[in-house]
DNA sequence: TCGGGACATCGACACTTGTCGATGCCCCGA
DNA sequence: TCGGGGCATCGACAAGTGTCGATGTCCCGA
């Protein structure tokens, strides 16, 4: 519809069409992204990756911020929902553990692009 | 918060799986991630750095999507602000490309995170 | 059996964000 | 000098997001 009528033959610069990611790569990408753009879901990844065994009860999170019970449920829903987190109730309390996929994908897609010297 | 739009000083760079990460360290990437944290501002920065010299004139980005012209110019001030492009006009042409340190910033971050379970 | 503690969910609120059409600014070519 | 094209900005709108207090659900110990 919006097709520039291409003012003058050859504009500017290189083609790039068809480059490297795709609409729906992107488009799958962006809710991980989204998911960890946020202080707190930052700093709640970062205390249960640094935990022992890569997981941490909701317990201990909850101390860790100024935040109500109810945030904090929030951002692990978040988190859990994005695939970041995976969630197991013990007992009384619910642990949260680090799905390293997850950050290996995000690795991944700005590892190949950073070393991209250009 | 009126940020100069190149924060050129040490960036994040901070292991996700060290020790915790502090709260205003998250602050500091926090907005990093959310500038990337979208379906049309990742193919952006993939167009822009699959182009030959890792940047590209507005003129092509344009045609590259199915949105206003006014809503790319939106993106790329996005990531311009962020830290994630560089702006240069020459002529008529604006030309954008990409700062590699930013992208480092998130493939260090999450790299280090990545190779946990070893 | 009952009470209480640990999390999740709900409803509401202010704030942010993605998108658009319209308009303004700047640079070049005629 | 003037007209036009490339890009940014403005104002507006709907949709999404972070946060809270209140409430619900589940499980254990007394």
């Amino acid at each position: 519809m919006s097709r520039n009528p291409t003012p003058t033959s050859d504009p500017c610069c290189t083609p790039l069409t068809g480059a490297a990611m795709s609409a729906g790569e992107a488009e799958r990408i962006a809710p991980l992204l989204k998911a960890l753009a946020d202080p707190v879901r930052l700093r709640l990844v970062s205390l249960i990756a640094a935990g022992g065994a890569g997981e941490a009860c909701v317990c201990d999170l909850n101390e860790a911020f100024d935040l109500t019970q109810a945030t904090i449920s929030h951002h692990l829903k978040v988190l859990h929902t994005a695939g970041v987190l995976d969630r197991e109730k013990r007992g009384v309390w619910v642990y949260y553990a680090v799905r390293p996929e997850a950050l290996r994908s995000v690795a991944t897609l700005f590892g190949t692009a950073a070393l991209t010297p250009a």
